[in-house]
DNA sequence: CGCCTTCATTGCGTTACACGCAACACAATA
DNA sequence: TATTGTGTTGCGTGTAACGCAATGAAGGCG
């Protein structure tokens, strides 16, 4: 039994004649007179008592009438209250480094609340390293974070900007062998401030791996922050993307080597599972930021 | 929105599993697929969140389920209320003559109430001329009547037996003119015991008309039985269906004129509206002496 | 690492079915 | 008797749902 079949039996229940029941129903007599026919064929039982000058509703279909009354403005409700849901408990949560949270977000989070500005949005900060595991266990709908080299299984990637890695020294030489502006790096010598993990830690690694040079690793922390931090106390050079460099309040008090080995890019984008990318929120958010990653 | 999509729907949301709701629903996989994605575009919002691994409801699909619940659920409330009260609440007025009663309805309410005891019948007596008129009011369902001799409009009719018109006359001769048994009746002399209107009149009036006769009518009056009645007084010769004659308790107290005109016969049977026959408990009677007929 | 299995989806040809048009049946009306 | 109003039926047509086969994507396993 279908709705719109539905719809055609009440307007004739309401009417009671077939030529102005199909004229509502925008409907040509022998459809309308069809319909019924085939409802009262699948309920086996006359639904109107027709002679040829009245139709009236037989018991049956009082009862379906109900049935169709009840069916319909449920339809109708259950209509409204998902656009509504749509609208209104639309949430959004979102996870981000404190970088990407002062870089990235601000202009993708400030047109996105102008134009729906009735989903909640929740916004996590956390190590970058993080993101995709927080994606990944449901955790979070959508986070901003590095393309892992490889692409990962149900997990959609979104490139917003690509991000130079660079090495950096601190303004004025501390420790023996730490290079100064304008040196050029010899990365077996060089004491180095390399995060223990992460994306950056990799790249350098397969760089040095495909040069057969063995590094001379100073310290090894957890963090941008924290390497920016040490190489600014003098420890020796360091790697972070630029855009953290950028950020930082020790910008100053480092400098970028120039005559550097030239490691891959971070890619920096969107990151979200596929299931979280039908939901309407993060789809708004996702094809946001494709325009805006269009027009650039 | 068709019940069988909610109910396609509903397994699908049970088990979670396109291949095994598919089999469960005797369907395709491709089939169950597009008829989800059907009922995702009618609703414009998703209803299963999918990934290579699992499906899982959205929001929306939640309350399509309940909604998918209810309507199925009501269905089949509504197919047994339809199938119950078909069967229970059928109720039957039936309309004859006291001579009906007696002689043609027993044998048939008898196997009516053998196949179909859960209907309520009620029988009304009353004047046979009225019958028709009862139907078309809407008064009673059905009634035994003699065949109008044009068709009613919207007025069914089923032929049970034939009844023939008779003469009949006083045992003893009472009034003058008054012919005795084996004597040529002669209409345009005998005096004649008629009833005010009706079947038998109208085709009495028809014979005279066609042979040029003028009668001559001693009384007119109403009711076959009263017919027999003055008859047996001696009034004058009568006229009746053979069949009233047969059930009155004065039948030996008149005669049967055998050399007597040959009226076209009575035709008894059943008589509802067109609307009516297509109740089930008025079908169900109809279809039953409608077997009986052939039978016989 | 490569092959196979499991799932959902998509392309495509086929079929069923709902529709509109026209003709019809039946009754009321002039 | 002709005409109008009303519901139904015959028939040709187009859409849309289906099944089959191929595809894409991910997990399992030797």
């Amino acid at each position: 039994m279908d709705l719109r079949e539905l719809e055609i039996f009440l307007t004739l229940a309401e009417l009671k004649h077939f030529g102005r029941a199909s004229q509502a129903c925008n409907l040509s007599p022998s459809a309308l007179t069809r319909t019924i026919q085939r409802m009262e064929e699948k309920l086996e039982q006359p639904l109107f008592l027709r002679d040829n000058r009245t139709v009236t509703l037989s018991p049956a279909g009082e009862r379906l009438k109900a049935y169709a009354r009840l069916c319909l403005n449920e339809w109708q409700s259950l209509r409204s209250s998902i656009r509504n849901e749509q609208a209104v408990t639309g949430s959004l949560s979102i996870y981000a480094s404190i970088t990407a949270v002062y870089s990235l977000l601000p202009e993708l989070l400030e047109s996105f609340r102008e134009r729906y500005p009735e989903v909640q949005l929740e916004l996590r900060t956390g190590a970058a390293e993080q993101a995709v595991a927080q994606v990944q266990s449901g955790e979070i709908d959508l986070a901003v974070a590095a393309f892992p080299d490889g692409t990962r299984p149900n997990i959609e990637f979104l490139p917003i900007v690509t991000i130079p890695l660079i090495f950096i020294a601190p303004r004025v030489a501390g420790a023996a062998e730490v290079p100064v502006p304008g040196d050029r790096l010899d990365l077996s010598r060089a004491p180095l401030v390399l995060p223990q993990t992460g994306l950056s830690r990799r790249r350098l690694d397969q760089w040095l791996k495909e040069h057969r040079i063995t590094p001379n690793i100073t310290s090894e922390v957890s963090g941008n922050e924290a390497i920016i931090a040490m190489v600014r106390l003098g420890c020796g050079v360091g790697i972070v993307p630029q855009l953290v460099l950028e950020r930082s309040p020790f910008r100053d008090e480092v400098v970028v080597l120039q005559d550097a080995p030239v490691l891959k890019p971070y890619q920096v984008g969107l990151c979200t599972s596929k299931r979280n990318l039908q939901r309407a929120s993060v789809k708004a958010f996702w094809q946001l930021a494709e325009e805006r990653s269009m027009a650039a």
